[in-house]
DNA sequence: GTAGTATATTGACAATTGTCGATGTTCAAC
DNA sequence: GTTGAACATCGACAATTGTCAATATACTAC
């Protein structure tokens, strides 16, 4: 519909990829950044969406999505809902096995999150 | 009027001492650990909030209230809304004079908050 | 005391979000 | 092709959130 963006394409990591260009404390965060890290902010701002993420911290594999269910206590329609959530912060990798959905955490995904706070982020 | 729990004192950065205890990357976060998290993550979960940070990262003194009026467009109420949240979070601390009420960015706040971010917080 | 000013709080409202049942989609196995 | 299973999307609903006008509170100056 709206050909003006290229940005559509992936939608995958473009919130964190964004954000992680303008720290919380650079000279001038702007409206746009403002959005953008206020969105990635907004990913991690819900319990289950922090246990998630938890979860994919400590395995060593990809979890699919019915390994969720049992203990987040959620309905299966809910975990999607997170995990799509996170996935498109670009903070969370989905790889397709079959009829399976595997997600896991993006390698430098916590690091850029954390690169976003630090201080000396805006002037090096 | 629930003895339970001594943490209802200052309720001032309580949320973040409390969540920088448990790092998302840690071994296991429970229900409590995550929403504490989450509700810290929630306090810059907003464009807003976003850019009072960022204003405060930037200014060597503390701010007063009727300063972010103008340059975040917003009503005074709003304005306290957005800054009561932040500092309910422990990111803000408060500083009465007079009439006016300052706030600045809390010394170690964002340095901390990485630190719940950072993937050896959990297992040293 | 009164008047004026800076913040906080309240009340109301629109917008957003989390949740789940029902329905689609997509793939593997037959 | 059909069936079954895993996941995504849709629709509806309750709960939460951001916003501001109106009001309350607290302080200064007179």
């Amino acid at each position: 519909m709206s050909p003006a963006s290229t940005v559509r394409s992936t939608d995958t990591q473009q919130r964190l990829s964004a954000a992680c260009c303008y720290p919380l404390a650079a000279p001038e965060v702007g409206r746009d950044q403002a959005v953008a890290l206020a969105d990635l902010f907004k990913a991690l701002a819900d319990p289950n969406r922090v246990r998630i993420v938890n979860l994919l911290a400590n395995a060593d594999e990809p979890v699919c999505v019915c390994e969720f269910m049992e203990p987040l206590g959620l309905a299966q329609p809910t975990v999607s809902f997170h995990l799509a959530k996170l996935h498109r912060a670009g903070l969370l990798r989905r790889e397709q096995r079959g009829t399976w959905a595997y997600y896991s955490l993006h390698p430098t995904a916590l690091a850029r999150l954390a690169q976003v706070l630090d201080p000396e982020g805006g002037t090096p």
